[in-house]
DNA sequence: CAGGGGTATGTCAGTATTGACATACCCCTG
DNA sequence: CAGGGGTATGTCAATACTGACATACCCCTG
């Protein structure tokens, strides 16, 4: 699994749509990150709304606040999984995960890769 | 992080809504493993459709042939990650994995959880 | 300037996930 | 029945992820 580049990737104030395209990464990558970006952010605006820390949430995920900072800026080191389960701790429904994998602005048109139909 | 529970499942051909239940998975472990069954049976089709064996999958994924069998099954060792880059593979793009995720017909209602807005 | 609440960053030992490999289990067709 | 192509299951060493902890870095307000 190659986790180079994604180390080298510093993101921190993101906007959601620009990642990356001037360092090599592939599209798969380039897709995963940016969902990670928009999970996260919308894990942060949604702690934000209700008002409580980071060490609160930590808490209630039995979890840690420096995780909890990570998963906020989409650090390399969370997994997807770990994204999802805390948006369900908001009480996200799946369906809303969807949507958010969605998003509003579609951002960017993909070919496909090498194997698509 | 608990496994345990996920371990028990022997989820094999299921249909994709009617998990669990009957066993005591908190919503959140139930979300993540519908989530999972979703992506693995809609990459399943998406090889049946292209008519590769897992084998050749698993080249063009850098994998092996077994981790393909157990993507394809959801088995609780693969990750949503690995799931998701491995659609992206076949040229899913983001909208096409969130749609997924969002899944056709609804299944069940969630109420949400202990701190929702 | 000093302290404090909140957030970010680094490290680490414990656990989970990964690809590879071996092997078993189907069908088939001969 | 024998082989073979495809799929499933188990195991394992290597790697990735995790929570915890320490610590630094902001703001503030006094």
């Amino acid at each position: 699994m190659k986790v180079t580049k994604r180390n080298k990737l510093k993101n921190n104030g993101w906007v959601v749509g620009s990642t990356s395209d001037f360092l090599g990464l592939s599209d798969e990558e380039e897709m995963l990150i940016n969902i990670k970006l928009t999970l996260a952010s919308e894990l942060k605006s949604r702690r934000q709304q209700v008002k409580i820390t980071q060490s609160e949430l930590a808490k209630r995920l039995g979890s840690s606040q420096s995780r909890v900072a990570k998963m906020e800026s989409a650090d390399s080191s969370v997994s997807l999984e770990l994204l999802v389960r805390s948006l369900a701790c908001f009480g996200a429904s799946q369906a809303e995960i969807g949507k958010m994998i969605i998003g509003k602005k579609s951002v960017k048109k993909k070919q496909q890769s090498t194997m698509a139909k």
